[in-house]
DNA sequence: GTAATCACG
DNA sequence: ACGTACGTGATTACA
């Protein structure tokens, strides 16, 4: 093949005008690195030591003996043997008791010991995996965490970070902020900025199906899930509860993984009949949202592979597969893998469009994390103005789709307050 | 090495 | 009748 075929190429053109630029930019990040405040992390390693020393202590009392907390395996033969908590025990596929979060989320009424359990979990896992394990991956000459993002393992075509993992640094519990509070900007003079997409990836879906509902819920800046909410249960959107939203809020997701009634019941609480009722409700109010998912599966049955807006594919030899289950797994790949990998897409080519300015620019600012959604910039306080501009502009026009694509940015002392 | 668990989007 | 939401990485226990 002469090259002049070889550019026409999308998988070609993917290569050198997006995963190639990116190549530079990820160095960069790794390469510049992100401080971490290590004294607030050595307080905050000795106050979760205590508490865990206390909940350790606790909980053996309550059982009647010391025993690994750590080995899920002494947990339930603790829990549900010894104890006898409950008699309808839930196991693992290897015919473990389960002692998931999960599991024991559901058995918190029946005794105390559960809520003891759950908190030492949470504490041990902030403390090993975080709180004491990133002071150690400081640099020795700059003082830094400099993670690495892989580029080719994810295979819907995101990056994943490795040693450390900086995309899974906790957010969702309170103590858990605390330890994004850890991560500041590297003197003084800076700042740091996030920008993280709205709803991208429903946004996508909205493109994608051209669903007339949901572009227009775009397209006018409604809550998206509020007016999903609306849609499903039939109400008005002033009318919209909560618990409706927060429904809907799941039934999003689902409809974003390839959802089923099981999968959407659990999630909710509910009967896998009223999931199966929400789901058709769902798709007769948003009918091209259902085409589209069939397309995707069709396609992919056809091509034994699903492609992003810019053409990068996922392949899924199992899509034709005769075993059930095997094959409703691809299904549900072929309908997510074209949705995240188009979310991958966009926020990649953002990244070299925003470095792309920034060095044109001669700033001083530096792109410091991408997590999927998000990029987190050490942000000289001087260029507050302009790199808010060139962060915006870039992440929201980098690519034209049918629905806006909307970019929060925050500031502040560190990650969390950046959020 | 594999399983279980749990952190994130 | 089955067993299910998508994508990752790190820690710990245990064979």
């Amino acid at each position: 093949m002469c090259s002049e075929e070889l550019k026409k190429l999308k998988l070609y053109n993917l290569f050198q005008s997006i995963e190639m630029p990116l190549l530079k930019v990820l160095s960069d990040m790794e390469l510049e690195g992100i401080s971490l405040d290590t004294e607030m992390l050595s307080d905050f390693s000795e106050e979760l030591s205590k508490d865990i020393v206390n909940l350790e202590r606790n909980i053996y009392e309550i059982s009647g003996e010391e025993f690994n907390l750590s080995s899920p395996k002494q947990m339930g033969e603790i829990l549900f043997e010894k104890m006898k908590i409950i008699d309808k025990v839930k196991k693992t596929k290897t015919g473990q008791y389960s002692t998931s979060e999960e599991t024991l989320s559901k058995l918190k009424g029946k005794h105390q010991i559960i809520d003891h359990i759950l908190e030492y979990r949470g504490l041990q896992k902030l403390l090993s995996t975080y709180v004491k394990a990133l002071p150690l991956l400081l640099d020795k000459n700059t003082n830094k965490i400099h993670t690495t993002f892989n580029q080719s393992v994810a295979a819907t075509g995101r990056l994943s970070s490795v040693s450390p993992n900086l995309q899974n640094i906790p957010i969702r519990t309170e103590k858990g902020r605390k330890m994004r509070k850890a991560f500041i900007p590297k003197n003084s003079d800076f700042e740091i900025l996030a920008a993280d997409y709205s709803q991208i990836e429903l946004r996508i879906m909205a493109s994608l199906s051209a669903d007339t509902s949901m572009l227009s819920a775009f397209n006018n800046g409604i809550d998206i899930h509020s007016a999903t909410a609306a849609k499903v249960y039939k109400v008005e959107e002033k009318d919209v509860t909560r618990e409706m939203r927060s429904h809907a809020k799941m039934v999003n997701f689902g409809i974003i993984y390839g959802i089923s009634a099981f999968g959407l019941s659990q999630r909710l609480g509910i009967k896998r009949k009223e999931a199966a009722e929400i789901i058709e409700n769902y798709f007769i109010e948003f009918p091209k949202v259902k085409e589209y998912m069939d397309l995707s599966i069709n396609k992919a049955r056809d091509n034994e592979f699903v492609e992003t807006i810019l053409g990068r594919r996922r392949y899924l030899k199992d899509i034709n597969s005769r075993n059930g289950m095997i094959r409703a797994f691809a299904e549900r790949n072929a309908i997510n893998a074209p949705i995240q990998g188009s979310a991958a897409d966009i926020i990649k080519k953002a990244m070299i469009d925003v470095q792309k300015e920034m060095e044109k620019q001669n700033l001083e600012s530096r792109m410091l994390l991408q997590v999927h959604d998000e990029l987190v910039f050490d942000m000289k306080k001087s260029e507050k103005e302009i790199l808010t501009k060139i962060v915006k502009e870039k992440m929201e026009q980098t690519i034209t789709l049918d629905v806006p694509l909307v970019v929060d940015i925050g500031f502040g002392e560190n990650w969390l307050e950046a959020h």
